[in-house]
DNA sequence: CTGAAAGCGCTAACAT
DNA sequence: ATGTTAGCGCTTTCAG
């Protein structure tokens, strides 16, 4: 691999004004930057990213660490991310922490080793590290959940697209609606309670405790969590599920059943999918404006890369839309 | 930031014996390593990456560059690519290059600058990048498509899994299946469409082309397509769909048009997914092991790594499953 | 078993 | 406008 010194050499010139022809920084005499640029293609030079991020003590990539790369809603964030990063001049590194602690402690110590620009992270909360990057002045956008350690963030109001899918479920007819939502130490899955809790008290009913249940946000728990629930001395006659991939489940487990949303129960999720219009029958969702909420994090992440100066944490709230099709209307 | 001569002031060490101890290398006094670890965890000292991999001239890193993170297979194959690097000590770094040459070129040249240890790539294939990593001494494994340069290679049997998959439309009863593939310099989608055309000569059909359309592996593209097949004078009876992500567009179309896989036309698609036994109707599909090809990508990569001298090229190809549902049935 | 010293490849101050 | 020099933080010879 050619280094700058034999590019310089070739170019007979400095290391330096290899550097800084190639960089476009300072000022080179043209017909030697010219020569320089030349002699780099002839050698098939490419700088040695690793040796100039330690000069520059600075990284032009970002970790962008999500929860579950199998969640819809994540990908679509990613896009998000990945298309303002790019337009900004960064490249982006995709982390899937699997909603698991460890995995997520181990990318954030990468992205701290690497000393990457920035992190975008969806926090697993379990007391997410957030406060060492912090520590190692590299900013930090939560997205989709919050930590303690004050940061900036970008959220969608939660509780009330929860609160609007559970009443929905009540106007439609359906009298014992469900919860399914996720670990009981992430707040957005917490807030999706709250909200379905909202409704249910307007609705004048008691909340059951009996129709409630928590899980780690994947598919095998939440088809667990739905059997769990129809297996009760009253079972629910409604789901208002709190994210795509325990919709999976969801669906899944009625299947099974051969009970069908939409006839025989009601069924709400939380987020659109590629695939929600295309099941049997189409599903109910409450959407996040995921790929706007990924751009939003990635315009605050270079907000905060650019200003040197501390400032406080900004916060975004994005809005979600109830997108009304068929899995949660009750016939006659 | 602490650095290493701090703790080794703090220690009353030099910042070799640091070096030594918190790597458990070479022989340190188990007392003076203990006392080098405290010192270590009082300051927070976290040694830093960048100047770690400069001297070592290498990196505990692996891109992983997928063509499209919606599409299932993909993401099947990151989950087994991560499994196994975590188990041998690799962190890897996923990107998405979205079927789009530049954006997986620009990849590549960040992982040639980032020094990382290995690259597993699904290449697109107008002319793929590879030789670069090549020269540059970074081992390569490409999964899902091959490239001219000569480097490991984990496939599937694309061309026997489509010919399976259209012979069953035919024994279904089907008589006039179309062909939705990928783009013409995929050879994934050169396979899968020859497999199909296999299939229809079988069955002493004569091949029209106007049975058959390239895309972008997309849904939107899919979509279009379908509606085009549906168009033609004489239109096909059936579909057969190169990937996942496609098979939602076609669905959308047929749906579109108020035709039903299973009882209105035959459908069968490449790849299995999570929402494939879900859709109305359930979707037949030639399932691919993804989690395998990224886990066998994974290890051939390690064994490249480990071992210095060069070595030929190894090839694995690994087979599909039809799993048979319903929306390929012909009633009656 | 430990320390001193060199140096990975590059960029940025400082000279000229 | 260009070259010289120093040094980013770490690991790894080489001495002792």
């Amino acid at each position: 691999m050619a280094k700058i010194i034999d590019v310089a050499n070739r170019a007979g010139v400095s290391a330096a004004t290899v550097s800084r022809a190639l960089n476009n920084v300072g000022t080179v005499d043209p017909a030697l930057a010219e020569r320089v640029r030349a002699a780099a293609a002839e050698l098939g030079y490419r700088p040695n990213g690793v040796a100039r991020n330690l000069r520059r003590q600075r990284t032009d990539v970002w970790a962008l660490i999500i929860s579950d790369i199998e969640n819809p809603f994540f990908t679509a964030v990613a896009r998000g991310v990945e298309d303002i990063a790019r337009e900004r001049g960064f490249s982006v590194l995709l982390c899937n922490a699997d909603e698991d602690k460890h995995k997520e402690d181990r990318y954030l110590q990468v992205a701290e080793q690497e000393q990457v620009a920035g992190v975008i992270i969806s926090p697993n909360m379990r007391g997410s590290d957030i406060s060492r990057m912090v520590q190692a002045s590299i900013p930090v956008v939560t997205i989709d959940r919050t930590v303690r350690t004050p940061v900036d963030s970008v959220m969608v109001h939660s509780r009330a697209g929860a609160r609007e899918a559970t009443e929905h479920l009540f106007a439609s007819g359906w009298r014992r609606p469900a919860c399914i939502t996720g670990p009981e130490y992430a707040d957005t899955a917490e807030q999706r309670l709250q909200g379905y809790l909202d409704a249910v008290k307007d609705a004048r009913r008691r909340p059951a405790t009996s129709l409630i249940r928590h899980t780690n946000f994947q598919v095998e728990a939440a088809h667990a969590a739905t059997l769990s629930l129809l297996g009760e001395r009253r079972p629910p006659d409604a789901f208002f599920v709190a994210n795509a991939t325990m919709a999976l489940g969801a669906l899944q487990a009625l299947t099974d059943r051969g009970l069908k949303p939409g006839r025989d129960v009601g069924l709400v999720a939380f987020d659109d999918a590629p695939w929600a219009r295309l099941v049997d029958p189409p599903l109910t969702v409450v959407a996040q404006p995921a790929y706007d909420i990924g751009a939003t994090a990635a315009r605050l992440l270079t907000e905060r890369i650019q200003r040197s100066a501390p400032q406080r944490p900004r916060h975004v709230t994005l809005s979600t839309e109830l997108i009304v099709r068929q899995s949660s209307l009750r016939p006659g």
